[in-house]
DNA sequence: CGGTTTTGACCGGCGC
DNA sequence: GCGCCGGTCAAAACCG
């Protein structure tokens, strides 16, 4: 584990509580962009704590709740997205633009781009890729990571993703799993792994912003289709769009590391 | 049969 | 340069 979050650990004494509370704090994600925050989604709804106080996550989501934490006393740099109006309900019977069936042109990944990168016309993809590291170099898309506790571990957000990867994590008996939104050609990554400190916890991170307002339809699940979105759904698209309100309407992280 | 998961190979960045 | 590490690729297996 990463230097600060040993000493971190080392110097605490940790209540039941207290545990969750700093592990949200202390857990090594950290870099510009990166949000960490906590929910509980154990029954009715989803409960955020926070370092200080247990605060309820439609509260956080609407800026009412009292955090002023923030790194750099900055808005995050994400981009807008300008989507819809989303009602600010959480229970079930959410109104909403549901199943508008945005009509997904399946999923389809880029052409084989490289067939074998031994032989044939390497250089050209060589140097496209080359090329392609030069301009952008790493940008660095705003990711949310979110520590829910939870028995199961793929939390349903209302999109479809498609797991791509899955790697042992280092000093930490759970491996981490990487998924991508299977909607078209949405950039949206997500990773998931279970806390080594408490394995009730689900630690999630969204990298990327959904390029599409609706989840694809589960195919000949119609329950699916016409269901609500489920309240992780709803809080994480009213969460994209508070993210490009002016500063003063946007939410507030609870924790920045 | 089409889409998803599994899983080892591969890749680039980084510290030594 | 080398090895570690986080992340991704892609072929094969799997599955409804």
């Amino acid at each position: 584990m990463s230097e600060e979050f040993k000493q971190f650990y080392y110097d605490q004494t940790f209540s039941d509580d207290d545990q969750l509370r700093n592990t949200s704090r202390a857990f090594p994600y950290s870099g510009d962009n990166t949000f960490t925050f906590s929910t509980d989604s154990s029954d009715n709804g989803l409960q955020m704590f926070d370092p200080t106080s247990y605060v309820n996550f439609t509260d956080f989501l609407h800026g009412s709740a009292d955090y002023n934490i923030f790194k750099d006393g900055e808005k995050p740099a994400v981009e807008a997205v300008g989507g819809g109006e989303v009602p600010a309900t959480t229970n079930s019977s959410g109104s909403s633009s549901t199943s508008e069936a945005a009509e997904d042109d399946g999923y389809l990944n880029k052409g084989k781009k490289k067939k074998k990168m031994a032989e044939d016309g390497e250089e050209s993809s060589k140097k496209e890729v080359k090329a392609k590291k030069k301009k952008e170099k790493k940008q660095k898309e705003p990711r949310f990571t979110f520590m829910t506790k939870s028995e199961v571990d793929h939390l349903e957000d209302g999109y479809r993703w498609r797991k791509y990867g899955q790697k042992a994590v280092k000093n930490s008996p759970n491996p981490r799993s990487y998924y991508r939104c299977t909607t078209g050609k949405c950039p949206v990554k997500k990773r998931l792994e279970r806390s080594f400190i408490d394995p009730s916890i689900v630690i999630t991170t969204y990298e990327g912003q959904h390029n599409h307002h609706e989840p694809a339809a589960r195919r000949g699940d119609m329950a699916s289709m016409f269901a609500p979105p489920s309240t992780l759904a709803l809080a994480l698209s009213q969460l994209q769009e508070n993210q490009s309100l002016p500063p003063e309407h946007s939410i507030q992280m609870p924790y920045q590391i």
